[in-house]
This record gives C-alpha cells, structure tokens and sequence, in this order.
DNA sequence: TGTCCACAGGAAATACGGGGGT
DNA sequence: ACCCCCGTATTTCCTGTGGACA
C-alpha cells in the first residue's frame, strides 16, 4: 500500500518534471562537463559571434606568418579571470595547429597550466611531463637536469613548437624558469620555439631581470573583461545548446549579464549564473524569470561563504564557530567573551588554543570577509571594546555552522 | 583637564613545516 | 636520508586611543 502510494508520486513528479524541464542538456552549463571538441565547437560559434574580435584578429595577425614560414616573437597576454584568455588561447591554436597541417607545415603546440602555485623545480618538471621529456619527481634531480632532458628530447624537432604557459605568475621563484624558458631553450633546439606567457597580473614580471623583461615587454596584448553585450551573446549560445527553447523569460539574458558585468565581466560567473537559474526554475516547476534569477544569484553568494568557510585554516573556522555559538539570538560580543567561546571550543575539540593576540586577528579576518560584524566602541572610563555581532541572515548561519561542524568531526 | 580603562593593532622575535638540494 | 632554507603562523612586547568620570 505504501509503495504503492511513493510509486504513484514519483511517478508523478517524473511526469511532470518531463513536462516542465528547463534543461536539455546539462553539460552544456558546465564546461568542465565538455569534451575538448564539445568545448571548442562552443568556442566557435561564441567567436563567430564577433565577442574578443579584436583580440582573436590581433593574434592571427600575430602568428600568421608561421604559415608562412616567419618566426614571431613571444607573446604576453594579461587579463581577469574568466576573460576568455585561456579559451581564446586554446582555441586559436587549434585553428592555427590546422591550418599549418593543411599546408604542410611541422607545428606543435602545448599547453602548460600552472593553475596552481608550485616552484621552479615542479613547474619545469611539468614542462617536462608534459613533452615527454621525463617522468614526474618528488626530487632527487637537480633543475639542471631537467633542463637537459628537455634539450635533449626537443634537439630533433624542427618546425615550429608553441609553448603556451598559462598562468605564469603561480611560478614562484619564477627567474630561473623563465630564464631558461626566454634565453637558454632557444638556443639550443633547431626548432622555432614561440612563447607565450599568460597571467591575470599586471605587475607579475615587474621584479625580474630587467633583460627577460624587456624581452617580454617586446609584445603585449590585454584581454579586456567581457563587456554586457558580449555576455549576452555567450549566454544565448550556451542557452539554444543547454535548455530547451521557451525556458527563458523576457530580460533574464539581459539580467545576467548585466550582473556579472557589473563585476568583473567573468564569462565563468555569468554561466554558472545561468546554470543556477535553470537549475533553480527546474526545481520550481517554471521558466526561467527574474525573481528566480535574483534568487540564484542570492544561492550563490551564500554558497561562496559557506564554501569559504568550508576550506578555511582550523583556526578561522573555529573562531567563526565560537562567534556564532557566542553570539545568539543577537547577543552582541566582546572580543574578550568571543575568545571564551573559542577557549571552550578548542578543549572539546582538541585544537591548541591560540594566544588572544592571534585570536583578534582571527575576528579581524572574519570581519574582512564580512562573516562577522564588528565594531570598536569606546565606553570611556570602562575601555574601548570591539562589539561583535553576525550580520548573515540566519538560516546562512546554520549552514555554516554544519559545515564547520562536518569538518570537525 | 587629566586620568585611566580595556582593549586594538603595529613591530619584532620566534616557532614551524614543507620543499629543494645534495 | 638528511640538512638547510625560506615563507608563513604565532607569540611576545609594546604603544596608542575615545571618552566617561572625578
């Protein structure tokens, strides 16, 4: 009888799940879901669409004469995040990896990510794994070494080989990988090597060695964020590929795009935006509309602080979790009783209790992520104190409170 | 007007840990 | 396997401060 009953319902909401469905395909608004050729074929159309024209003509224009058998010079590119810098490149390099092959021209081109910070040492043993020129080493092989091994894999290719470094500026320590990558590695291969550094800092080379820079400096191209209108083109594209037609309500395009234009111009945001309207509309039962925009928009800006609290250091978490223990129902705190809290929390759960030096520090970095809301007040004959309250809506609290608890245990 | 509370927050010293070199 | 170095976290020490109160 009660099977039967679930059964019906599921059934039911299966139904009409089917009947309402926004999304057609998911994948579509979440390129990490995407085949490389999925992706690229995305690329296309959003460049046939005339959005980083400038850019994608400096470039061909740039490299063109490899086609023609010139050597260009290297290339810096600088831009936000979520500019497109890193698709452009890739994209590009396809098309341009295809043209060569047409005409009969040895081109080889890589991509080395440096997504993450990692040391001369690791950055050039992915160069290395990445060519194939060695296996990957915890150590035990000196950086000469590795550049040997790269030399000597490379001495016999002889057309053009593009060395396409994405985010150069996580290399710490970075001289001698581009020393070698700028003054050594050319030298020593027949090979045309074409550079190309990419980074979403401006200053990121402004320490070197003054003649690597110049030699960086000699071409530079500046990827601008997306502006409102390009926005607009990338989200229809990816709308006509993910939801099925009619999902979409008058304005939201324009919405979106407004809104993640407003900071930043991050392509990446304005699609995980739209993903999380459909996503939010599916579970509503309708389309796409403004409010269920705006209240997406309102899930991803507390996802962000539950996720940082989440991945952040012990310590801050367990400062976060004293406050809220601390501070209920709207009780407003000292730092002195906050650091209480954080004593008792420390001994239940076995975390060495800091000094409330470092404690105070802990709030203030609370207060800069606007976690917490604290202000100095003075009350004159009886001293200056911080006054501290939460200011996230309740329900965000308890969201983070699960999280840092799910992280203690 | 000066005092003094109760803390904030800067500076320097020190501890720590992880990665690279040998 | 071991040591050293360096960047970061933490501690220690200290000076500064707004305003109620006498």
């Amino acid at each position: 009888m009660e099977t039967q009953t679930v059964r019906e319902r599921m059934l039911k909401q299966i139904e009409h799940m089917a009947r309402h469905s926004v999304i057609r395909d998911r994948r579509y608004l979440d390129d990490e879901q995407l085949v490389r050729s999925e992706q690229l074929a995305v690329l296309e159309e959003i460049f046939n669409t005339k959005v980083r024209e400038a850019e994608v003509s400096e470039l061909s224009s740039h490299f063109a004469g490899m086609l023609r058998g010139d050597h260009p010079c290297h290339l810096a590119i600088w831009g936000k995040t979520g500019t497109g810098k890193t698709m452009t490149l890739c994209f590009f390099l396809n098309l341009i990896a295809d043209m060569a092959k047409g005409r009969g021209v040895e081109l080889r081109h890589e991509h080395l990510d440096i997504s993450t910070p990692r040391p001369c040492f690791r950055a050039l043993n992915d160069l290395a794994c990445l060519l194939g020129a060695a296996k990957r080493y915890k150590h035990g092989i000196s950086l000469e070494e590795l550049m040997v091994r790269i030399e000597t894999h490379l001495a016999d290719f002889k057309g053009y080989l593009v060395l396409f470094v994405d985010e150069v500026d996580n290399v710490r320590d970075r001289e001698p990988f581009l020393t070698f990558l700028v003054r050594r590695l050319p030298q020593r291969l027949q090979a045309k090597l074409v550079l190309i550094f990419v980074s979403n800092r401006l200053d990121w080379c402004d320490q070197l060695n003054p003649r690597i820079r110049s030699f960086l400096k000699m071409n530079e191209l500046v990827f601008e964020p997306y502006d409102a209108a390009d926005l607009q083109h990338i989200l229809r594209i990816r709308i006509g590929k993910a939801l099925r037609p009619g999902m979409v309500g008058d304005g939201v395009v324009g919405k979106i795009a407004a809104l993640a234009s407003r900071d930043h111009g991050d392509a990446r945001q304005a699609v995980a935006l739209l993903a999380r309207s459909a996503y939010v509309a599916e579970k509503a039962g309708s389309m796409i509309t403004l409010n269920l925009v705006d209240e997406a928009a309102r899930q991803i800006e507390q996802n962000r602080y539950v996720a940082l609290m989440r991945s952040a250091p012990r310590q801050l978490q367990a400062a976060m979790a004293a406050v809220i223990d601390g501070a209920r129902g709207g009780r407003l705190l000292s730092t002195a009783q906050a650091y209480e809290a954080y004593q008792r929390l420390c001994a239940q759960v076995r975390l060495n209790v800091l000094t409330y030096r470092a404690f105070s520090d802990l709030l203030a970095e609370l207060d800069l992520y606007s976690l917490i809301d604290s202000r100095i007040m003075s009350r004159g004959r009886y001293g200056r104190c911080r006054q501290i309250r939460l200011s996230l809506p309740q329900n965000l609290v308890d969201q983070i409170a699960r999280a840092i608890r799910m992280s203690f245990t």
